[in-house]
DNA sequence: ATGTAAAGGAAAATTTTTATCCTTGACTAT
DNA sequence: ATAGTCAAGGATAAAAATTTTCCTTTACAT
């Protein structure tokens, strides 16, 4: 995967194969916890240690590559930043979705209101998904 | 604190001192971490220990007396429920403000969009704060 | 090809959170 | 008010999560 390279290293990371397959990793699944990110490597990397994990994450997380989700009711999980986007989280099955919503513009007066510089927003919409609800 | 007691007996929770001290700490600080709620209440239970701490605001999340805030880059905090609202964190101080922010309204048709029961809504804005710009 | 600074591996140390077990105390019904 | 009961607190240990240390290996610039 060549773009995780690069992607590294314009971040002035090393681009190592281990950093290389937690990105993978991360990107198949979408927003996945430590934990899950440590079993799934497993796979390609048995000898990876919890700690290596964690260092990178913190890296990856300083240099802006990965966003850290905080969810109600879950433990953290990570994601690759790409486009700015929200979650909805389903409280019975626990999925996560991305959705697009437009929060941003409807939350500008913020800014004005509370003269407050903006820079980043989190928000997390928990409830009952489709599937859950049949 | 009269109206602790009530509270607590109405979710169904004996009203001890003890759970009484932490509303009341949780109360005057806003939102507060759990290692700060143990510090703050050295002064008036030397003896209360972590792990009763951890009991309470379990149990008291539970019977939904009290939330938890997942707040990015910060050790999770607790609040006393009041009505909804939401929060802003400055990066800089790390203070954080409640705001009141009509977000329900536009995320209306979210649970249309996405067929989802929306029960509960989690929004923190990160930036800078008014003092610390200046 | 080589030097160097950064990253990985392994293990231990911290920190955070939860469980255990016994004692104490809040609340209910006399 | 009193006694009985079940939940809550205290103390401690255990478990889980995260960070640090130290040494070896490797990416990458020269």
């Amino acid at each position: 995967m060549e773009h995780f390279q690069t992607l590294l290293r314009d971040h002035n990371l090393k681009a190592t194969p281990q950093r290389g397959a937690i990105l993978q990793i991360m990107e198949e699944a979408g927003h996945i916890s430590i934990e899950n990110i440590y079993e799934k490597i497993k796979a390609t990397f048995p000898s990876l240690s919890l700690a290596t994990i964690y260092k990178n994450i913190i890296a990856m997380k300083e240099c802006d590559i990965i966003r850290e989700l905080k969810i109600p009711g879950q433990k953290n999980r990570y994601e690759i930043k790409k486009e700015a986007h929200h979650h909805i989280l389903c409280q019975k099955c626990g999925n996560i979705m991305d959705i697009e919503a437009d929060v941003e513009s409807s939350l500008k007066d913020i800014s004005l209101k509370y003269d407050f510089d903006v820079t980043e927003i989190s928000l997390s919409i928990s409830g009952i998904c489709r599937s859950c609800k049949s």
